[in-house]
DNA sequence: ACATATTAGTTCAAGAATGAACAAAAAACA
DNA sequence: TGTTTTTTGTTCATTCTTGAACTAATATGT
């Protein structure tokens, strides 16, 4: 009913998680801008940063860690396996399995880009202050337990 | 330098970003199943709310406030005016610019899912207090105003 | 052991989003 | 007025992402 009277803009709820969105957007606009000349883009930069605090994942274990599907993986491996940061090995006790190692060349970019990463967010981050963003980022937690789907 | 000392999972910051980066396509992906049963995507639900807000709206300064390209805006016209959700009418003043209005089918429907939309989002904040869910708010415009790019 | 799941990764076709190049209309300016 | 710039929307080629169907390898259950 009331349809009219409770829409969602009067919703503070609402309103404060469309401006969420809206500042990720923001965020990974000016973020795919800044990486574009180490010649990464966003999913890859996050392959490369699960890979390095987790070698030897397997591509199922990275598409599930990254929320995107088995095939994505596959379709983004030729890129940066050509580009020679990062290489597959086939575990040898599960031949299915793809396990996945950063190489020294993956590993030297990824510190290059994180450096440029961690500015951008030190800068988007002093908006706030620390006791507030760590706040933000428990909600943030509490938010990813909730919808977990497993 | 102190390449290891100084990583990213280190920094608070850095970690709480990844937290929200991570809660916004969790929710996304939610979104995106709920709104199935309506035929919507998130694209269009997103174009249906601001007409909605802002009846008569060109194509451009839908494109702008959506932070998507021109030509997408384009592309998923045919989409919308052939499921009847919205019409375009040539601007008399400006026979460059497109106007969009709603129809009542896409008023209609934009209610159904808003519904939807705003029940998701009260879950996923209920997990904050008001108090500490307009602070969240808050620092996103914050961000926001930050990157404007204009 | 053997038939039947389930799982890991790939392939493929389709859907979205992008940016560059373009046409038409309007604005700016001389 | 006439020329040049800007602006609006479209087209097109390209890239990213997805999900379904498939193969190969392993688990499960009897």
């Amino acid at each position: 009913m009331n349809k009219k009277q409770d829409l969602p803009w009067d919703n503070p709820r609402f309103k404060n998680w469309i401006a969420l969105v809206r500042a990720e957007k923001a965020v990974v606009r000016e973020l795919t801008r800044l990486l574009a000349p180490f010649g990464l883009k966003i999913a890859q930069l996050d392959m490369l940063m699960n890979l390095y605090r987790h070698p030897g994942m397997s591509q199922h274990e990275l598409a599930r860690r990254l929320l995107v599907g088995r095939s994505n993986i596959t379709m983004l491996m030729p890129q940066l396996e050509t580009q020679g940061l990062l290489r597959r090995e086939s575990d040898l006790s599960d031949r299915r399995v793809m396990r996945l190692y950063l190489t020294e060349d993956g590993e030297d970019l990824l510190m290059q880009a994180l450096e440029v990463y961690t500015g951008l967010i030190d800068r988007v981050m002093e908006q706030s202050t620390p006791a507030q963003c760590d706040a933000m980022g428990d909600q943030m937690r509490r938010i990813i337990d909730m919808l977990a789907d497993e």
